[in-house]
DNA sequence: CAACACAATTTTGTATACAATATTGTTGAT
DNA sequence: ATCAACAATATTGTATACAAAATTGTGTTG
């Protein structure tokens, strides 16, 4: 991490900029965040980045242990087929929501989205890849007018994202754009019902594409796993 | 409020305590809560309060306005319309869920709430009535084992209670039971289809119980709504 | 007396100092 | 050499001091 001098940052901004970190995975599951290294690389003091960790564990991204400090979350099998059967109740009937709200700027939006995941792809950014698919589910609920679902997507949405870096199976990149041409489809004829019924496999298909079987709960963070 | 000096208060038990308060009423939407106040209040540093109020800005329950300091929410009509769009995406299914893995143990756990509801009521504690009518809800979501929708349903809940406190339109409280005790009914017979149509026009039942007509927007919060 | 400017006060925002706790390192006994 | 006890170090938890901003109060001027 770099200092920069040029402005002082809020503890929202550090809140979005870490965000981002962890769902491009530049910041991997179980990685410290001590709160002088970040304090120092962001310029600021500890009761900033004491807000923004705090914010990031209300949201489920970072850990908060008791005396030990902040990690970046691990979720659990349990909570990742949480996060997906949470997604499945919302974002389905949001979808259809916004095939019925749609207007040809957002479908602009959303085609723009798809373009810059597969030039991100082609760059061989696979993280900011990442970081824009999540984006395109919640761009839809920002269509579908419904701020308060969208913020539950979007948290869904990071959450997934360390989900997929635990737990991710097949190395396909591709059936993620797939989907979203479809459900592009879909939006453009302003069909609800196709819509909902894509995002619905659509989801169905990133679970199956997940690994979890409950063998092998990765023990990444060394002597966390054995002791307690 | 009066300085408890037993024991010392964790921000996670000052949140708990303040939430329950506005559930229950004894906050009203628009009350202000100043640091200092809070800080005497539970013999704590203004450290640990603006912990608690900042958990509380994320679950929606308080306003933070920057260099004015921390107000309880008071939901906009939109807002109050998000929030139980969001819950009729949630509740029925999970109600669903609940129905088919009920047991005689959480059987009973909702009875009891149904009859501690009743008693609050009799004993004239209005407030109380609310928070165990909402807990019903949050029980359920548990019963279902889904600990991430239980979050967000409960989060939804807590929402509800600002936004009955401001648009609440009829006086009949038994409404609230009698729905209760038919999902009760649904739960015992572990009729899934049955619980998930009740959840929905229980839900239904209650907007249209709530004034969300676009016209007069309570002005509550004195200068706040004129100058800005 | 109304309106404005400016001072005083109050309240929030941020940084830092210190305390508490956990982790790591060292020493010494067996 | 192994282990335990204890010291040293590092990191987080909390309180407080100070800065910044907004609010309130006061006085001057027209």
């Amino acid at each position: 991490m770099e200092t920069i001098e040029t402005k002082s940052w809020t503890s929202d901004m550090v809140v979005v900029d870490l965000e981002r970190a962890i769902h491009e995975h530049r910041l991997p599951p179980g990685t410290k965040l001590g709160e002088d290294e970040l304090s120092e690389a962001y310029g600021i003091s500890r009761t900033i980045v004491r807000a923004a960790l705090l914010a990031l564990s209300h949201r489920h991204l970072v850990e908060l242990k008791r005396n030990r400090g902040a990690y970046v979350a691990q979720p659990s099998i349990r909570e990742a087929r949480e996060v997906f059967e949470a997604r499945a109740l919302l974002e389905p009937r949001t979808a259809h929501s916004a095939a019925l709200r749609m207007t040809d700027k957002n479908l602009a939006l959303l085609q723009a989205n798809i373009r810059d995941e597969h030039a991100a792809l082609d760059a061989g950014e696979s993280g900011r890849a990442l970081f824009l698919s999540g984006q395109f589910h919640v761009e839809i609920a920002r269509i579908a007018d419904q701020s308060t679902i969208e913020i539950f997507i979007s948290q869904l949405i990071s959450r997934s994202s360390l989900i997929i870096a635990l737990y991710w199976r097949r190395r396909a990149a591709l059936c993620e754009t797939q989907a979203h041409h479809a459900l592009l489809d879909a939006f453009a004829r302003k069909d609800g019902g196709a819509a909902e019924q894509l995002m619905k496999s659509h989801l169905l298909d990133l679970v199956t594409s997940l690994d979890l079987r409950n063998v092998s709960e990765p023990p990444t963070s060394l002597r966390d796993a054995l002791n307690r």
